[in-house]
DNA sequence: TCCTTAGTTCAAAGGTTATTGAACAATTGG
DNA sequence: CCAATTGTTCAATAACCTTTGAACTAAGGA
């Protein structure tokens, strides 16, 4: 449970921006939009790549305050960190989220559970 | 002036992040924005970096479809490509934008003269 | 014509990024 | 306890990015 996170003012635009620059990641995001509100285990993403990378993966969109990644039990629950962003960058996720979902990026999930909200 | 130039729908939403995720390519962005409807010559923005690096991060910004740049002479006038990347991606570059100017970037600018619109 | 101004191209160095497989740790279920 | 599930860490590699200085081109002015 005790990953390390950038605080809100810790979360740089750049840095931001060059995370979402990978479509990967940008798929990542775009699903966690999709489902928001619900946390989604690393597995959901496992069409988008290895296990290896996409635990890189994840751990970029971490570090850069992107998403929160909470540890319950073997599982990593992961969430867009929605309002630290938006507070930062108003309308930035939104503008993202919605050019990402026009442009076709790489389709995920289905044949998984999602956990409790 | 026949520079290479992607057609609006050539531009990828990745790679425009990619290329905004640069801290001295965001600053070019910010300053065009700044003074939009003004194209700015290259020597604008030589407070940010080299001669050559900034040949470079301009060449970055234009091949992404971010800037158009127009050979006059020895200049190049560089413009921000707003109708395109509204169309395409509508808010995101407002968005990016205001959330440079928040946050303290490069300064650039103040002693050369602007070039009639 | 010669020089200056404006910017590009090139090659090289150094750094960072993405990706992989093998090995590892931790939790959970039988 | 044993095995399966979930995900991380490590070392390696290949690709790409950023930055530099030197050499270059092209236009304009004296």
């Amino acid at each position: 449970m005790t990953l390390p996170h950038p605080t809100a003012d810790q979360i740089s635009l750049p840095n931001v921006l060059a995370v979402l620059g990978d479509p990967t990641r940008l798929a990542i995001v775009r699903y966690l939009a999709s489902k928001e509100g619900v946390p989604l285990n690393c597995s959901r993403f496992l069409d988008l790549c290895s296990k290896t990378n996409l635990s890189y993966h994840l751990a970029k969109l971490r570090e850069a305050g992107v998403t929160r990644t909470e540890a319950v039990g073997t599982s990593r629950l992961i969430t867009l960190r929605r309002d630290d962003l938006d507070r930062r960058f108003p309308g930035l996720l939104d503008s993202v989220i919605a050019a990402a979902g026009d442009a076709s990026l790489p389709a995920v999930g289905g044949h998984e559970i999602e956990l409790r909200a």
